[in-house]
DNA sequence: TAAGATAAGAGGGACAT
DNA sequence: ATGTCAGTCTTATCTTA
């Protein structure tokens, strides 16, 4: 699967941290992304697949019984369970079968071939987990989500929605839903851009899914994408705890509904910047984020206004517990929420 | 050059006809 | 089934500091 080189590659950039230095790199197994638990730092990248490892570097490994053969899954044509009888009228000596023996073993092997899926289901599977398994490393994706997605699109499949559609179309919807269902924060734009299917599309396709399979999704949650956005713009950790109590206390006010969660983030992260006095353009911001300054500056002016935060000369201020800010210049203290 | 303001248009949900 | 309406978000363009 990796070779040697690859796989001593892959353990040091494991751990260590890209950003503070440190050896403490860890994954997240809802959302699949590695961060640091030192610093906050996020990967969204997969560099190399993290799971086990079916290949032995040891005796000892060589030995070991339970490393053999690959998992069964919900993602692969077959589930992973594609042995078949051979052609071959021989036992595992080599010796010719009896006469009575090569007929009984014929026979199995005809149920045997009907048992499998030689037809259109069978191709259909084949194309869509193909596609997942690249879609899997391109957005960084766990184990879990790609079952729930073949999971979900197995299920589509059932109620013959593939029938007229694309399976790219419909795959990237299953996976946005699974993605949406774990709490893993990739967007429609993510999902569709890297399966080359219009955003439009995918979204039609996932509000068919939602529809027809009686699926219920929680709404993104805005302080999910905190991390990665800030991470994006390699944004301090102090800038990120403080945006997280913005998106909290906006959250409390009820002035979040019907807001993209994209937008929310990245506008409390902006304000977050603006008062902590960090230097870092709208533009900067947007691009992580991957939506238009436009709505930053939409969702900004919103935070403001309802958070009841007085502009002054600048926001130089310090951070006192969850809720207030006291300017360091002049003194004043604004209560936020 | 960054940020703010404004306008036009796309896409979709809620609701009425 | 179809049309209308309010609201969100995007793109484009112009102005301001």
């Amino acid at each position: 699967m990796l070779d040697i080189g690859m796989f001593l590659l892959t353990s040091n950039i494991d751990k260590r941290c890209a950003h503070c230095g440190k050896d403490s790199m860890l994954t997240d197994n809802a959302t699949g992304e590695r961060f640091c638990g030192g610093c906050g730092f996020v990967i969204t990248e997969r560099v190399e697949e993290s799971g086990p490892e079916w290949r032995s570097f040891s005796k000892e490994e060589y030995d070991d019984k339970t490393r053999t053969g690959s998992p069964t899954s919900l993602a692969m044509h077959d589930m992973g369970l594609a042995t078949i009888i051979g052609y071959e009228n021989n036992d595992s000596t080599g010796k010719p079968l009896s006469a009575s023996m090569k007929s009984r073993i014929k026979r199995l092997r005809t149920w045997d071939s009907r048992s499998q899926v030689h037809k259109s289901t069978d191709r259909n599977f084949r194309q869509a987990f193909g596609e997942l398994g690249r879609l899997k490393d391109k957005l960084a994706l766990s184990d879990s989500v790609i079952e729930k997605t073949a999971y979900i699109y197995r299920k589509a499949f059932g109620r013959g929605l593939v029938k007229g559609r694309s399976i790219p179309g419909l795959l990237a919807a299953a996976l946005y839903a699974a993605c949406r269902d774990a709490g893993t924060p990739r967007t429609l734009n993510d999902v569709s851009h890297q399966i080359n299917v219009k955003r439009k599309d995918v979204s039609r396709s996932y509000r068919l899914l939602l529809r027809e399979l009686d699926l219920k999704m929680p709404v993104v949650d805005p302080i999910q994408c905190l991390s990665r956005i800030a991470s994006e713009a390699g944004l301090s950790e102090k800038v990120k705890r403080h945006a997280l109590t913005i998106l909290k206390n906006a959250n409390n006010m009820e002035i979040t509904a019907g807001k993209g969660p994209m937008g929310l983030a990245a506008a409390a992260l902006y304000l977050s910047c603006v008062m902590c006095g960090e230097n870092i353009t709208q533009k900067v911001i947007a691009m992580a984020a991957g939506i238009t300054e436009v709505t930053i500056r939409n969702r900004y002016k919103g935070l403001k206004e309802s958070l009841k935060i007085i502009e002054t000369t600048d926001f130089l201020g310090t951070i006192c517990g969850d809720s207030i800010f006291i300017d360091d210049q002049s003194g004043e203290v604004y209560h936020v929420g």
